[in-house]
DNA sequence: AATCGAATTGAAACCTGTTTCAATAACGGC
DNA sequence: GCCGTTATTGAAACAGGTTTCAATTCGATT
């Protein structure tokens, strides 16, 4: 009896780790896994989501399919860990040069003006992620939480002119009732809005300038009923 | 010479109708459409997305596959048919009795509860149509459109506390500048709450709480400046 | 160096969405 | 009723995500 490429489980970690959980892997395991993502955010860029052929990834990264999916449970998985690390990136650089307005809407209108911008900079990676996260696949909830956690610090951060503390681990939701409240709806104007440029109901345009609208109806100051 | 399953195109109704466009077949393929319809319906509410497999649907329709793939693109298309459809019903509903409450505010909660609570009284059909709506496919942009049109009619008359003019046909966008400003973020805000809720993210509840926080900053007459 | 368990491989199978096509049935106009 | 056109069928093929598994390799331990 050889061994199955499943492992014998019983540890929080297997079913199909990354992220934090990534971190008790051998190096040489490491480097595999970085190569299967390195491959399909190459495929996704050139051909999105269907570009991507896990078939195609596991060649390119030099691995058999039975690898492949022992690190991830599927393809959008794969995407999950693409976008988890953007998001990391972009924290680093919006904690390096933070949204600079003056007042709390117009940074975050500015930090979705420039998360836009970097995410959309690669449209077929972009869309390809876009379909990823929106798949709801319960397996992914994990990540797309993840994702979306980093994405509220960052946020709030840049509604309190403060930086985002990429020292801290996230577990816990930012900011005070308040302002998480804000947050999550700030976070689904942008994801929805994403989706529907995604989907080639509008340009980017539209993204940023829905982000600006909803950041001046949530953080501006001034009250407003209607006008027809 | 035996004729294709594929018309011979030229006609703008040709590529796969549905909605306007299946106003101009014969009633026996009307009946088979709405037969498609209904087996996918059924079945995703049984199993949800990957509960309906096509050749079921072809088969508790009794249709062959090549006819379902000649009125419809794609699953995701049938789906999206099955959602338009519902929310016709629901503008149908909710003329009959508009939200009732005393402020704009008040009548958009209702208005969203009442939708949130019927969507997802099925929540696996709910799940699947949902996924279909988010997958951001081009090739069915036009239907999930027209549903973003027919949701923002009833948005906007919630918030005008009318009725919805059914007998109008969807072609333009409803309301004022500022009006459609509020209406976009509203859909978003529900889209985005309803895919987390898909993606086992968060309860129903959840999804109206937003969007009662939604219609707050949105519609409330408040003044904020949020407080940590 | 021998050894044992875990990781990896390679190749095939499986499943389901999608496409294709020749044969057949249904329909509308004459 | 006949005819040409269009719709439908049935069955097969294709594509790519996912699973499976016996054989092999790797790595750490001794």
């Amino acid at each position: 009896m050889t061994g199955n490429a499943r492992p014998p489980a019983a540890d929080g970690a297997s079913g199909a780790p990354d992220g934090e959980g990534m971190a008790r892997l051998a190096a040489s395991q490491l480097r595999r896994v970085r190569h299967i993502v390195d491959a399909a955010v190459a495929l996704a860029e050139k051909g999105g989501f269907d570009g991507v052929r896990l078939r195609d990834v596991a060649e390119a990264s030099g691995v058999a399919l039975g690898t492949l999916y022992k690190y991830f449970r599927s393809k959008e998985d794969i995407l999950l860990s693409a976008v988890n690390e953007d998001a990391e990136r972009l924290e680093s650089v919006i904690a390096a040069r933070p949204p600079s307005g003056g007042s709390a809407q117009e940074r975050t209108t500015e930090f979705f003006a420039r998360a836009t911008r970097g995410f959309t900079r690669r449209p077929n990676y972009a869309r390809a992620v876009i379909r990823a996260v929106a798949s709801g696949d319960h397996k992914t909830a994990e990540k797309v939480a993840g994702f979306h956690l980093r994405m509220a610090r960052m946020i709030v951060a840049a509604i309190r002119d403060e930086s985002p503390d990429i020292s801290k681990s996230i577990t816990e939701t930012e900011g005070s009732e308040q302002e998480q409240a804000i947050v999550r709806i700030l976070e689904h104007v942008w994801f929805s809005a994403l989706v529907g440029w995604g989907g080639g109901l509008h340009p980017v345009k539209t993204v940023t300038d829905q982000m600006r609208t909803a950041a001046e109806y949530l953080l501006g100051g001034s009250s407003r009923s209607p006008e027809r």
